[in-house]
DNA sequence: AGGCAAGTTTGCGTTTCCACAAACTTTGAC
DNA sequence: GTCAAAGTTTGTGGAAACGCAAACTTGCCT
């Protein structure tokens, strides 16, 4: 069936508590689902039915306004949990999935999180940590729209994703996956050509670099001092 | 010890699928605090030792910027726990908690909430239910903050209210608890000016009337038409 | 290889909304 | 009743960021 390490889990907090024994368990009821870049996972609206952990790649959460308008409230890192809406007595996904990159992911039906939850220590636990550390991001979000000023705003959002999901590499900390202007506008509240104009100076300045999507930030002192106080000089 | 009616608690959520007697066990552990209005239950980065449920009145959740700004994500209406940071695995409150009005609440000790979410049937799932919709709350927000005008924002902040914790009177639906221009403003990442002028034409358009920090919304359906479409006619 | 779609850059006019300022009103305390 | 403090109203100028538009680049598909 599985020929995913056991080990693969072992580390990951939702399961960080359990023995080998109760991992093989999980994962031999858990199916691999691999989804293309741009692929959804679920949908908006879709009945809860499924939960996941993302093993390999970036899931970005995805939600419509009445208008059409496109709002990228976060991005989930490996080795989370997502789509766990029911654990919130959600009967519907809240927001849509997408893949932001090529994704790896075990899925479960809902119905064995509650059994979960019931039979191993800390899987309940370590789930509602992730929804709290979710709750804190969304919450700093607002902050930030209710405060900043576009650019503090987008310098902030490269700075989370860096922090989250950059890796480290010679020229300096690279977001491992794919990223537009017009997503970093969806995540800031702005618009994709205030978006390029700001990247635009900041590659000037030696803050970034990027090329086809591909962002890597060279300073990431500078860039922290742009989040926190762009007026400032 | 407690003068408190049992049927005070029964058709609560968190406790509406408990017995009688359950109910008296939870009540007998609790204390009863009461709040002036201003006064805070508890602060940002406090010790999360205790937990809430409001009974009477309004609580405002606080947020301050590192600049010192102050964002309110949401209101709590009487009947909600609050307080409940340690069920997602925090240690300190995420946020203030202040009386926006006279409040009435239960507390009690934060390792009690374990023991309740283990005793007690639906006692957990009722609170997380709670969060989700917390959640789903600032989550819109977000979308509003990055997606609509001050104008639209400030309208569907006061639908947000008026609809959560309005009662209805002869003149329309009344805004329980004192509201002043700052702090809408504090709610929409606006400006007190830019709030006090919308509300100045609004009262002229007889959507809603404001007195001594007492808004009535006269005409709720103008005021949606307001929050979803301001600039459409 | 060519052509198309998707993404980016840049310029320019315009709008929204803030910042500053100053007068005014209301409320609550003594 | 008076005074201070808190909250509100209104005016004016200006900056930030959007909307529209058009050219340009890049990657991808056939």
């Amino acid at each position: 069936m599985h020929d995913l390490d056991d080990s693969l889990l072992a580390h990951l907090p939702p399961f960080s508590l359990l023995s080998g024994e109760d991992i093989r368990d999980i994962l031999n009821q858990s199916r691999t689902r691999l989804v293309p870049r741009g692929a959804s996972v679920f949908r908006e609206g879709d009945n809860a039915t499924t939960f996941y952990l993302l093993l390999d790649g970036y899931v970005r959460v995805e939600r419509l306004t009445q208008d059409g308008d496109r709002v990228i409230p976060l991005h989930i890192p490996p080795g989370q949990l997502f789509g766990i809406a029911a654990a919130l007595g959600k009967e519907t996904y809240p927001a849509t999935a997408v893949a932001a990159s090529d994704c790896v992911a075990l899925e479960w039906p809902m119905r064995l999180w509650t059994k979960f939850a019931d039979t191993y220590p800390g899987f309940a636990t370590e789930t509602y940590k992730i929804v709290g550390a979710r709750l804190e991001e969304v919450s700093r979000r607002v902050m930030e729209l209710a405060t900043q000023r576009v650019e503090q705003r987008v310098a902030c959002a490269l700075l989370t994703i860096a922090n989250q999901s950059g890796k480290q590499t010679a020229s300096g900390l690279q977001i491992e996956f794919p990223l537009t202007r017009r997503e970093i506008s969806e995540m800031t509240g702005s618009t994709l050509h205030t978006v390029s104009r700001l990247l635009s100076v900041w590659q000037t300045d030696g803050v970034l670099v990027s090329q086809n999507k591909r962002i890597c930030v060279l300073d990431i002192a500078k860039l922290k001092k742009l989040a926190h106080a762009a007026n400032v000089a």
